[in-house]
DNA sequence: CAAAATACGTAACATACGGTACAGCGCTCC
DNA sequence: GGAGCGCTGTACCGTATGTTACGTATTTTG
């Protein structure tokens, strides 16, 4: 059963060449509004010419633009007049892949936040925040990219952030650099990695204050932890998943920015100078 | 202060002639719809004339017809795309920083679902899953990260994964290895990267398939990519959220996996073997 | 590798849309 | 009761829009 335009094109879209597949995607990624200007307007966002963009309403079937336009109004009417069919997510009950494993990650980033109060959060943040100090990240082996990450956008904002990657003769030497006003975000879970396991342990041993970004299992560097952030990562797949963890970065990385917010944007602004 | 269109019309009405204050009532009758159909329909819809209506759109403030269109139609797209922003007129009292953030992040995820065929998913994976070539993953400043956890992930299960690292000119050179067997992953929301896009024209040349990450304001890449994967970012944060598109990398994983299952299973044992 | 089929964009076309001038009508206020 | 003002609709105009035909480029197939 084909009730939106929306289906409609999911279904089609396989068929279709690639200028009618470029304008269907144009139409999916903000719909429906692209569908209610003109054929010009249309044809321009999705980069492509008019008569392809009308080739595509008529492979969906209308036998013309403006027809196409009055089902995509009567769709936005029903839906404005009744919220309640906003019910995000269409419980489709086939579903594939998709939904149960969007699903259970939803659910690990609820589960998540609840075993998260808030003024932990803010006591990490104002501790990333606190520029008396240098911020080391690091991560294992699928983990690693969180910590890329979140020290790309601390670095933006301040100084002193250093993302420890490489061999680990590389990233231990670095130790020396590291003292008790240092901060050193660890991502490690299951399986967990001894080589991060030791080298947080002598992080610990000079004093320097640990972030741990690990599973519901917790991995054996929590002992030296001084804070712990514990994210659910099960789902319905092979492996397991760090979206809860990388939400939680993006939260602290939001948080710790707003307490930058002055010098944070003065950085920026130079930054933005420098380039 | 004024925000809607609704608002202005009830501010004004009264200072309105008859015919201009029933297209005032039709139009609030059934807002926003009717104010995007043609003059002609809506002044038919009021019972009133073409001029009418005219002048009734010019009284709002609008100087012609389209533009008074535009504008509700902006106001449509601002209301659609945070559907939690109405129910949350009155936000949770205790409000720390957390929960909003939280909350905005997980609506990304249903509505970067929600535009996101089973198909269209299916169609990627099976197509990463192809092995009779290569896999090229790289990313922009932020997201560069998301390529790399999704390269770690891949090239576990199958060979020929690469994550395009470190400076322009090395990975532009890899170019000579691709052709249109090849894959090409490549992750770029605001601000796009030049670089990224002359890349990927460049692929394109060569017959490389493009899958594409982007936001839902979609890359200039977008026009040489095969399958274009747009995920929402908006978070209430100085910064744009990822997290929507980590999650269908995962996602993705997951089911390339699946699909890889017997090869995949027998690389684990040997890489297992290896260590 | 050749040939056919398909897809795409350019350019020309017709229509219908938004806009405007003008005349008729009703209403109000001397 | 008459004169003035203002609102409304009819009729017409220019134009921007949707549409179509055709030539070229690209891909697919034998």
């Amino acid at each position: 059963m084909i009730s939106s335009i929306a289906e409609l094109i999911a279904d089609r879209i396989g068929t279709m060449p690639a200028g009618e597949r470029r304008a269907a995607q144009t139409l999916v990624a903000s719909y429906p509004m692209i569908g209610l200007k003109t054929v010009a307007e249309f044809s321009a966002a999705a980069g492509v010419s008019s008569p392809t963009i009308l080739r595509f309403v008529s492979r969906l079937g209308f036998q013309n633009y403006p027809e196409f336009q009055s089902s995509l109004q009567d769709e936005l009417a029903a839906q404005l007049q009744s919220p309640a069919t906003r019910t995000l997510i269409a419980p489709s009950p086939g579903g594939g892949t998709a939904p149960p494993m969007l699903e259970a990650t939803l659910d690990n980033m609820r589960e998540t936040f609840k075993h998260l109060s808030d003024r932990q959060l803010a006591d990490i943040a104002g501790r990333l925040a606190d520029r008396r100090g240098k911020t080391f990240l690091i991560g294992g082996r699928f983990t690693d990219p969180l910590a890329r990450y979140m020290a790309a956008h601390l670095a933006v904002i301040q100084s002193d952030v250093f993302h420890l990657a490489g061999q680990e003769s590389m990233w231990r030497d670095r130790l020396i650099d590291m003292g008790k006003r240092d901060v050193l975000v660890i991502f490690d879970i299951r399986r967990y990695q001894e080589s991060l396991a030791r080298f947080a342990e002598k992080a610990h041993q000079r004093g320097v204050q640990i972030v741990l970004f690990t599973d519901q299992w917790l991995s054996p560097i929590a002992r030296f932890a001084r804070h712990v952030i514990a994210g659910r990562t099960a789902v319905p797949s092979a492996w397991d998943s760090s979206a809860a963890l990388f939400v939680v970065a993006e939260t602290l990385i939001g948080a710790v920015t707003r307490q930058l917010e002055a010098e944070g944007a003065r950085r920026i602004r130079e930054m933005e100078d420098l380039r």
